[in-house]
DNA sequence: GCGAGTTCGG
DNA sequence: CCGAACTCGC
């Protein structure tokens, strides 16, 4: 089984590379962040149309996550991260699929810092934290995966000295993610590829992606029943030399045998 | 010779419909309104490559006009409408060819009415009356085409009884339209098809179009000495059928040797 | 309805 | 740099 994130920067403006990318590389469950669309603005028919069922949370102007399926059972188990009723953001969706749950997530970006969007961001990482913690205890498998606006480590990016004051680089942020990997959950494309360079996010600006001036802070985080099953991982890194692209590149996982 | 007049709203984005119109009908001369670019954003190289030099008076956001023309030498005569220094608006453009001078205008819409817009159209008018009756008495020929924002009859809209109060209809307006026609113009299209619906305008709302719920509001006017050239002319309805077309039709005219 | 600008968020 | 929403003009 493909499974497969891309933070899509807009989902309507995005469509026609969207599909394109679907129709080429057919992951069987693909995990979109920034819908950037109300909810009853998401283009279901468009995907349904390119052989997907889709399940979204969508928001006005930012935010929004979906989870697409191609011809397996979905049901819907939270559309919100537990832990702050008042939270109105749409970043979260959890999902199962037959035995295997999946979670979209859109981690705030978190800038500037400090400042109101990284308190927000850290408070939403302890939340993710708790959550995650409650899943991996359940024994059964996980994959959290999406948009984690979190740079692991300094082989990570680029440039990492440009990024000592960055939210997706401070080290409270870097730990909440060790945090993650502490509970026994496994970075999946990092563990396929231990020292690559690997890059999910190419800046629009400065001809980022011409300069490979990207960094990697799209995953893929395993339960460890799911680690036997990983054999290969990537980045459909061309798709975003595509006219029209998104600003993140589309990252998969496959899994055999589930 | 082949002339035509083309309100494009949005020389940018209009782009490729401006193409592919060019490519197809390949005017010799081609009058356009309402570029909503400023100088600096004109498409200048693209236009080169479709096979035609380009003159223009940009303006950002709103207005502009230019005169593209086929292997024609042209030479710039002025690009303001004479009668008001402190007038800011790109509008008037009047080149030569060869010894054929050719007006391009963007007349102000004028609406609401009452109000300073529509004053604003009837200085301009007087202004561009001024101006025309100069140029009819050098006794050369002339051309002054582009979009009037006059409907000049009852004849030239779908429902006149809609506009009674609209600036493109009001007394004043279609007064000074007939003004012209005084001096010794000849309202080119009216002349060549005296009894004909022609429109030149259909609204983006309320599919006007599909309606044919449209206006005559682009002309053109011939100084004596062309009439005898004027053999053919016509609308390009179906470009407004296009993708991401105008508002506004393709209008052209042509005249036999010269 | 649509194009171009601006503002916001990234 | 880019997407979405809003404003303005037509």
């Amino acid at each position: 089984m493909k499974i497969a994130t891309y933070n899509v920067n807009g989902v309507n403006g995005r469509l026609p590379v969207l599909l394109k990318w679907l129709e080429e590389e057919k992951p069987e469950v693909v995990c979109l962040q920034e819908l950037k669309a109300p909810q009853e603005k998401f283009p279901e028919q468009e995907i349904l149309e390119a052989g997907y069922q889709a399940i979204w949370v969508g928001q006005k102007s930012w935010n929004g996550v979906a989870i697409l399926t191609k011809d397996l059972n979905t049901e819907v188990i939270r559309t919100a991260l537990p832990g702050d009723e008042s939270d109105e953001q749409s970043r979260y969706l959890e999902v199962k699929i037959s035995d295997l749950t999946v979670v979209c997530i859109y981690v705030p970006n978190g800038n500037p810092t400090p400042g109101e969007k990284y308190d927000y961001k850290l408070k939403w990482l302890e939340r993710l934290d708790a959550q995650a913690e409650l899943l991996i205890s359940s024994g059964k498998p996980v994959i959290i995966t999406g948009d984690f606006n979190i740079i692991p480590t300094e082989s990570d990016v680029y440039k990492p000295e440009k990024y000592i004051k960055d939210a997706l680089f401070l080290p409270e942020v870097r730990t909440a993610f060790q945090n993650l990997i502490a509970q026994g959950w496994t970075d999946g494309l990092r563990h396929l590829y231990p020292a690559e360079t690997i890059y999910t996010f190419y800046d629009y600006f400065r001809k980022a992606y011409e300069r490979n001036a990207g960094m990697r802070i799209d995953h893929f985080l395993l339960s460890p029943e799911l680690i036997p099953h990983l054999k290969t991982g990537g980045v459909d890194k061309e798709v975003r030399g595509w006219e029209k692209s998104s600003d993140h590149v589309p990252t998969w996982i496959e899994l055999e045998n589930l």
